[in-house]
DNA sequence: GATCGCAATGTATGCGCATACACTCGGGGG
DNA sequence: CCCCCGAGTGTATGCGCATACATTGCGATC
């Protein structure tokens, strides 16, 4: 028996019995409008507009075993303990603002958050054209197992960042739904993936300052030792170095966090010593930036003294004086390719597990300019 | 009778077969830990963990009849229509990677959607705090109306950006779920909804530049005319000038559409004219910057020649040279504030609709500097 | 004119869970 | 010794929809 509806939201029910049909007529005339004749259809159409129903989702999934979501979870950097709540928002007298002399300049932004932004861009995108919706959640701390957890139950399939998932659940998850991993090659593993050229990026630069600015004392600031990203691009430096006959391990590499402040700490080590290098490799832009940052804070003249380059491409190594040579990531696509990736083993669930990558842009600009 | 599963998900079923208990428990384990004896607790999570049960959100929110999401939709801007497939993704042979002469500088990045990004990061940290699920929609063109619908279906209310949803398709979904307006005061639609303090920000800059620079000679360079924002933040410029005696009457207004191009068109209309103003105020950050770019590339000096001003706060605005005096607006908060709204609307149903309006920051920088 | 076939619609069921209600069991009070 | 009560658990039901299957109606076929 129908119930009363607490908020009168109207059901199939309601609408079938508002157009005089059964409540698989109003299904059908939703899902497959072409098993209704037109008048059936229209007289429908009517009732549904009318009473300003709206199909449930849930109940749509259970009985379709599908929920036409995918989800979209990325590690968070749990930089957020400071939070608290906002404070007497609601009708508050606080004033309405303030005024800064900002001279010295505001903090930068998140570090990784830029990458999320453009990767998320390109899912949403993508999976509006797939007809999905897309979930999103950001991992914090501990329970980031139970966020993810639940997000599994919600969706149809998972796109997640590499390593943001403690391998062990996204085993036992990938059992009963699909998971694309981004920026990891999946080895072996029941995932589908998706990775750009990190390698092949590394060693065309490296190369180019090598053969066409014949610089060969170089630096090299690494990441975090367990990203893959990072070792992929150190791969790709260590073997231009090598073909070249030239012995990576007399490198010197300093190790950062893919941050702005591991990158100036880099630079303010680097200035320590007694003579400058003629390059400085970074693995990313943020700690590229952070470089330049403490160079031309110390006097240094870029790419003058010193060239300096990063990676990724993100907006900001576009916009520093002097810009930022980099090998530039199509992120917004990486989240495309995860959707297409997803979309495809969706319709296929049996097929051989498959990885995309996606090509790379060398960005030479001002931080490596000679001539 | 349960049925063979496909693939093989466990269901609450399974998890009260393998524990030896009722359905009823497995629920209550679940969602009620206290109900449920110690050690039979135990025995029912040995079987969660050792099955790799996930609970469906689909069953939960149908049974439980909310689905513990809220959704966040945006317009787009709909700039998507060069898409077409990624071709070629899987298994291609294209070049890993392509060396790039980048001295001319990389187009900008999208608009709007730097104020998207910082909004979801709000929405989705608040979301989570709150233990909801966050899902995202962007708008696109005519099918706007129907995504808005669809996730409708799937959350317990909806966070949408001012004038992205047709105003009719808006009241009839208030009907079903509770509604946040972003950036748009509700004149008495029955929507909760969170602004920032657009005029007051442009009053007080308006103000420092008139009272503190002694500049009575100005352009006003003004968004789209349905842009709630835009309204506002000519108000506050428009009041802080008829304040001081000055008819507002009088300013030049060139119209731009929010976009770096807008500004750039703008500011070469200004240099076109016999004579630029002593500043130059803009109604967001992206067209002070385009405004910049016209007026840098024609060797006019700022703040020397012409102050410049935005209002928004984007990175990239801190990011120029010289820096863009702006009024910067808490777009994270505003994120976090409309989820907190939706909370209080879904804890108490009948609450009067109510309106937060966050405070702003007047950002002082080099192009507007003066002594 | 009886039969067949197909299009259009209705009936019945199950998706997986939460939960109201029924039930069991054991101890304390009468 | 019986009854009552509450803690712990089980049984039964409905959430709103999609869909397999049954039914109806009608023109085409012979």
């Amino acid at each position: 028996m129908r119930r009363a509806q607490v908020a009168n939201a109207p059901t199939v029910y309601d609408v079938a019995a508002d157009a005089g049909v059964s409540i698989a007529t109003v299904s059908r005339v939703l899902r497959r409008p072409t098993d209704v004749r037109e008048t059936t259809r229209e007289r429908v159409m009517v009732s549904v507009r009318k009473l300003g129903y709206v199909p449930s989702g849930s109940a749509r999934g259970l009985a379709a075993r599908r929920t036409g979501a995918l989800g979209l979870y990325f590690p968070g950097f749990d930089a957020m303990d400071d939070l608290g709540e906002i404070s007497n928002l609601l009708g508050n007298d606080s004033p309405s603002y303030s005024l800064v002399n900002d001279v010295g300049g505001t903090p930068e932004a998140h570090q990784h958050d830029l990458y999320f932004d453009e990767v998320l861009r390109g899912a949403e995108l993508e999976a509006w054209r797939q007809g999905f919706a897309l979930t999103v959640a950001i991992g914090r701390g501990g329970l980031a197992a139970d966020a993810v957890r639940d997000m599994a139950g919600r969706v149809d399939g998972l796109l997640v960042l590499a390593q943001s998932v403690p391998e062990d659940i996204l085993e036992q998850l990938a059992r009963r739904l699909p998971i694309v991993v981004l920026a990891s090659r999946a080895h072996g593993a029941p995932y589908d993936s998706v990775t750009v050229s990190n390698h092949e990026g590394m060693h065309a630069l490296t190369a180019h300052i090598i053969d066409d600015l014949e610089i060969f004392d170089i630096v090299y600031v690494a990441g975090p030792l367990d990203s893959p990203d990072d070792t992929d691009r150190w791969a790709g430096c260590e073997s231009a170095m090598r073909e070249r006959g030239m012995d990576p391990g007399l490198i010197r590499v300093q190790r950062g966090e893919f941050t702005r402040a591991s990158g100036r700490r880099a630079g303010a080590e680097l200035l320590a010593d007694e003579a400058l290098p003629q390059a400085i490799i970074c693995a990313n832009d943020q700690m590229g930036l952070g470089v330049l940052d403490a160079l031309i804070g110390a006097g240094i003249r870029v790419p003058e003294d010193v060239v300096v380059t990063g990676f990724d491409g993100i907006e900001a190594s576009n916009l520093s004086s002097p810009r930022l040579t980099t090998v530039h990531q199509p992120m917004e696509l990486v989240g495309r390719a995860a959707i297409q990736l997803m979309q495809r083993r969706l319709d296929d669930p049996a097929a051989e597990s498959a990885s995309i990558r996606l090509p790379v842009k060398v960005l030479l600009r001002e931080s490596s300019e000679r001539k």
